[in-house]
DNA sequence: CAATTTACATAGACAACCTATGCATATCAA
DNA sequence: TTGATATGCATAGGTTGTCTATGTAAATTG
């Protein structure tokens, strides 16, 4: 029953169902896609469009409409990167930064009544899972796969 | 470090940054939705519209049109519920079937590099980062949030 | 300095959602 | 039975998220 072959499959269908669950009722006004970029802004600091793009696993024009979007918001500043007249800058703004507080609050919220169900053990396991995932992850950025985003054959 | 307050947080991140990986690398031509609302299909077997919508944490509307898709596709049966002139009854086909099994082999495909590093061990953590996100599922059902869907207040 | 590459923006298309609403059937009450 | 209400699904219309293809300006390279 735990065989490899399924392994991967499953982890992959409950890793989409939460993410499907939480977006569907963690109750915020900051689209999914937007508050993943702002918490990946957060976590690299100020960044160029490609590399925001690289590290979502997005491409770039993703990456420019959703800043415009951000930007709209008034949650990022933009700036030119002095080494590179091409290259534009990423910042969080103070509002971002507001703004995906608030997101991590709302989400905490949602999962609030299944996690405080839980006793030690049990939180351990879910460290486990979380550093399962990020390791995958690497292991993936590590190991690419032959052909990133063809669709035909 | 690993207060509560952060762990929920994480596991939405890691979650969603796996599930947007997997989309953007795996290369399959069922759309992602369309392929969660077959694995769905195959795990509860022939369902109704609304008890689809139900399991999917997704509107009505949303699983209507997916069907209208996976039907122009060929992938699923629609047949009226005999005891519910209202109602109909989806079921997958044949191809549907077939088209699955080549979703999960390309997500297999696109993990094996990942997970063929793993020893048993690892595996065993993998098995325990699917059975947390499933069971934290499970609790969310039984104990669902106050206002599912508002975004104002 | 011309050719190429790089960094980002724009254009256009489709998928995946949602809320609001319509329509047909079921159910319930009188 | 019949009118009111509830239920199951479809339709309408809009926003978000994403892609490929392409354009433009700046950097690099021969």
């Amino acid at each position: 029953m735990t065989e490899p072959t399924t392994l991967g499959n499953e982890l992959l269908r409950s890793a989409a169902r939460l993410s499907r669950w939480a977006s569907r009722h963690a109750s915020f006004d900051v689209p999914f896609a937007q508050a993943r970029l702002l918490a990946l802004l957060d976590e690299l600091g100020p960044s160029r469009v490609s590399a925001l793009a690289a590290a979502d696993h997005s491409s770039q024009p993703t990456i420019t409409t959703q800043l415009q979007r951000l930007e709209a918001s008034g949650w990022v500043h933009r700036a030119s990167d002095p080494d590179d007249a091409r290259a534009t800058v990423i910042s969080l703004s103070e509002e971002g930064h507001a703004a995906l507080e608030s997101v991590r609050r709302a989400r905490l919220a949602v999962l609030s009544p299944a996690l405080d169900q839980l006793d030690g053990p049990a939180l351990d396991r879910v460290r486990v899972a979380i550093d399962v995932m990020n390791e995958l992850l690497a292991a993936a950025a590590d190991a690419p796969v032959p052909h990133p985003t063809r669709k035909d054959g």
